[in-house]
DNA sequence: TCCTTATTCGCACGACTTGCGAATAATCAC
DNA sequence: GTGATTATTCGCAAGTCGTGCGAATAAGGA
């Protein structure tokens, strides 16, 4: 999304008045990489601004997503996530913590699938599922991203049998 | 999932009781390909055996999940869908009716993403947004699938504007 | 400062799913 | 077939997440 002061304009143009919370909610989710819930907004907007109402917190992510300031992410069936990146891009999520990373892919047109006859593709979402190995602590260097062609561990799915015998 | 009598075989195996209520959703999803609701389910359900219960719809499919029969799907934010195909496969999703359709992808592998560093892949996940065109009825063959590669219509998202102006 | 009305926020409600336990029924031993 | 055992069904309560509603509050202009 756009800067705090950017998205204050944007509001003001609309006839949208400027609050405290507004302004808050504006700074917390600006370059906000954890594509945070409501709730999770909530409680770190509680620290700065305590009494601010999880109420405020939806209506307010609502507006900026109605402006196309961010994007909201249904997923895995728990809460809503809210992201602040609306360029194209796709998701790692953690089997473990459950967090969401950004994924940048640069060739979905390559996709070979077996669409249904007559489907028309508006756009793709693809979400990598898997974990996020141990840092070995060594070079302290963040680094966030590093360009690599997806190959999945195993692709073994939930625990089948052969159903073999009296199956008649 | 596996065929009703297979399924009741495994449910026996596992000392599990066969109900008239399980073999009736046991023939219900098995080759359903309509990816349906708990609810929805139910209200087939209820044609065939008036009294079923909802709570009865939702149990049985967690057991069949849990033994890997079907997958559960998460989605759009609403509610759960069940998927009685346990292949490997993606899906296709209506914008306008919501319907799901399967849709195989045979080169996920080629994908070129930017992954954070360290992230082990387990399963990607791939939905196509879109529409279904509306069939000029004109050959009855069912076609249900063919393939293509992927074109994204356009990729515009959201209604944004180029703040422009008192940004400071 | 005063007025207009957008906004906040608590509460109720709706949609979806799961926990709980009493009544029921499937399965087995005899 | 009869009876005992206990898995299963099913209604209801409760939990989670998000939204509708409206009175109280406050932003912003006159
Ligand atoms: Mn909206
Ligand atoms: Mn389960
Ligand atoms: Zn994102
Ligand atoms: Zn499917």
């Amino acid at each position: 999304m756009h800067s705090p002061a950017e998205v204050a304009a944007r509001y003001k143009e609309q006839g949208r008045r400027l609050t405290p919370q507004r302004q808050l909610l504006f700074s917390l989710m600006h370059n906000n990489a954890s594509h945070p819930t409501a709730e999770g907004l909530h409680e770190v907007a509680s620290k700065r601004m305590p009494g601010i109402s999880l109420r405020t917190v939806y209506q307010t992510l609502d507006e900026l997503s109605d402006m196309g300031e961010i994007q909201l992410m249904h997923g895995d069936g728990g809460a809503l996530r809210f992201d602040s990146n609306v360029d194209e891009h796709h998701h790692a999520v953690c089997a473990e913590t459950g967090e969401l990373f950004d994924v940048y892919v640069d060739n979905i047109e390559s996709l070979r699938a077996q669409l249904p006859a007559g489907f028309e593709v508006q756009n793709v979402s693809i979400v990598f599922h898997g974990r996020l190995a141990k840092k070995k602590s060594q070079t302290t260097t963040k680094s966030p991203a590093r360009p690599q062609t997806v190959r999945a561990k195993s692709t073994k799915r939930s625990p089948r049998r052969t159903s073999r015998g009296s199956t008649k």
